[in-house]
DNA sequence: AAGTTTGCCAACCGCCTCGTA
DNA sequence: GTACGAGGCGGTTGGCAAACT
């Protein structure tokens, strides 16, 4: 228990690391892997806690990382997923993947709390900031469209859970390694874009009690992802949804089909080896933000 | 031009969980 | 069951740069 004492021994640096750190570092990890983070340091020649290395490995010096603006989609990913999960930065970054959990919480700290709390809905419980009389207090119209959103996510969240205690068996739920027959019984798609339309309840067949309360360990998270979560982020087709249609179906993907109670038409578009396809965008206004959310949702 | 404020983000800190002895 | 080390997580902060006065 208790903190690691590796960060309390004297004479070690602190700070902002150097180019020859950096290089030191990634020099060693490439021959060798990480290994050890702790007995790192003295390996690759680094006077830093093993603690420091492995926050500038994750943080900086992976090669799979993706730097610069975020998307729009992946705003969008991460509001819902926050709306969903909360703080849990890293359990939102494995559906970023190139994004690293503390970039997205320095995002979210810096730029999408202040943007919602902006737009009238409090960040915390992503519904909207009621003044004493009770009403929504000046929601623009964006405002608005991302309330109800919000609203109907929390919604399906609740329904699931009805749903969830009926299903008997959390079998589907086991290991990755069970996948394969997991896949007869694998979740429905959490299609958060329908749930904001209001017309569809019932999908889940997962227990999104469980997914709520995993631990802070992404493992368990991490083995619905194919599943289910990553489909809500962007996966899901629908003909006022807008989809980046430079995306190419491909063999393994499943496209559902569907009916809504209203009798509109959903389809659903699997890709169980994908995690994202993101759509960039280069917003540079809170109004051209705005007006590009709404291009994308066709509205 | 100089001083101040604000925004951003890399990095640290402290706590937690997990695995192992 | 307990103690301990290691890795991981989320909250916070320090320092830099840009914007503002």
């Amino acid at each position: 228990m208790g903190k690691s004492p590796c960060c309390e021994k004297v004479g070690l640096k602190k700070g902002p690391w150097t180019p020859e750190e950096d290089e030191k570092l990634l020099a060693y990890i490439e021959q060798h892997g990480h290994g050890s983070w702790r007995a790192l340091p003295l390996k690759a020649g680094l006077e830093r806690c093993g603690k420091s290395c492995r926050l500038r490995w994750i943080n900086y010096l992976r090669p799979d990382i993706k730097r610069g603006k975020f998307s729009l989609q992946e705003e969008h990913t991460i509001i819902q997923l926050h709306a969903l999960l909360g703080n849990r930065w890293s359990a939102i970054a494995t559906h970023l993947p190139k994004r690293t959990d503390n970039e997205i919480k320095n995002y979210w700290n810096t730029h999408l709390k202040k943007r919602l709390t902006k737009m009238g809905i409090d960040p915390v419980t992503h519904k909207p900031i009621t003044d004493a009389l009770g009403s929504a207090a000046n929601l623009s119209h964006m405002a608005q469209w991302e309330s109800a959103r919000l609203e109907a996510e929390a919604r399906l969240v609740r329904d699931s859970k009805l749903v969830a205690r009926n299903v008997p068996s959390q079998d589907h739920l086991a290991s990755p390694s069970s996948s394969s027959s997991s896949l007869t019984t694998r979740p429905q798609c959490l299609d958060v874009h329908k749930a904001w339309q209001g017309v569809v309840s019932g999908l889940f067949t997962f227990d999104i009690d469980s997914l709520q309360q995993s631990p802070t360990s992404t493992l368990n998270f991490m083995e619905y992802t194919p599943l289910s979560m990553s489909l809500s982020s962007v996966g899901m087709l629908n003909d006022n949804f807008a989809w980046n249609s430079s995306i190419p179906r491909e063999t393994g993907d499943i496209l559902k089909v569907g009916n809504h109670s209203s009798g509109n038409e959903w389809k659903c578009l699997e890709k169980p080896n994908q995690m994202m396809e993101l759509h960039e965008m280069d917003c540079s206004s809170e109004s051209e933000w705005f007006q590009e959310l709404f291009r994308l949702n066709g509205l």
